[in-house]
DNA sequence: AGAACGCATCAATTTATTTTGATATATCAA
DNA sequence: TTGATATATCAAAATAAATTGATGCGTTCT
């Protein structure tokens, strides 16, 4: 059983690291915040994010990749927007890690 | 005002970067992990992360440097624990990404 | 004092990520 | 059909991060 609980808690673990390896960049930021103001398609995150298309299409696709935004497309646009889900998730798994951590100021003996 | 508040939020992201960059890191994982029980000096995270001397001492500086750990120097050994601190700063800065986030679904006109 | 221990740091190498410029693909407009 | 636009993808180069083994430094033990 504890192992069990182990286990889960490893695959979260890595499932929470690929979020946060995603967020864990300025650019991509700086993406996502862009994208908190809603949809939007490349061309205006361009403008928006002041980067060039080939850069900006990379970030986009390791932001995709990690499920933090997903996208849609509408003729020549595409359409990316963030996966609230994901950041819901990414919430929870901070909220478990700081509660599993109630022990960690007590020092050593 | 409009540009001082972007300008905290992209000084607050930075920051916050700095503490996902660090924790986004499987191995770094494992030791925020072991740290979560408790206080631990260098050689028993060794033992619970099954780490290199070296590799684990270069992870250890990472986490440190980015203010998710402190260390404290007793005789030989040298202790290390979690800063809640940080890990409050981290759920406080993504729940409030979360909450600027509420337009986000909104499809694009 | 001298030896062993616990840990940090450094240089060299390996590996991973990012950037850049070029090219490809699909859609739309004329 | 031809040309332009929006975006993705690819290969090469640049940059950054991680690993390894060696060495150094302070502390304790004998």
């Amino acid at each position: 059983m504890g192992a069990v609980v182990a286990e889960e808690n490893v695959l979260a673990a890595s499932q929470a690291s690929g979020l946060l390896k995603a967020l864990a960049d300025p650019l991509r930021m700086e993406v996502i915040q862009s994208l908190s103001e809603g949809e939007c398609c490349v061309c205006d995150l361009m403008k928006k994010t002041d980067l060039a298309q080939s850069r900006l299409s990379f970030h986009l696709k390791v932001l995709k990749d990690s499920g933090l935004i997903t996208d849609r497309q509408s003729g020549r646009w595409v359409y990316y927007k963030l996966d609230l889900k994901a950041f819901q998730l990414l919430e929870d798994w901070i909220a478990d890690l700081k509660k599993s951590c109630k022990n960690a100021a007590k020092p050593c003996s």
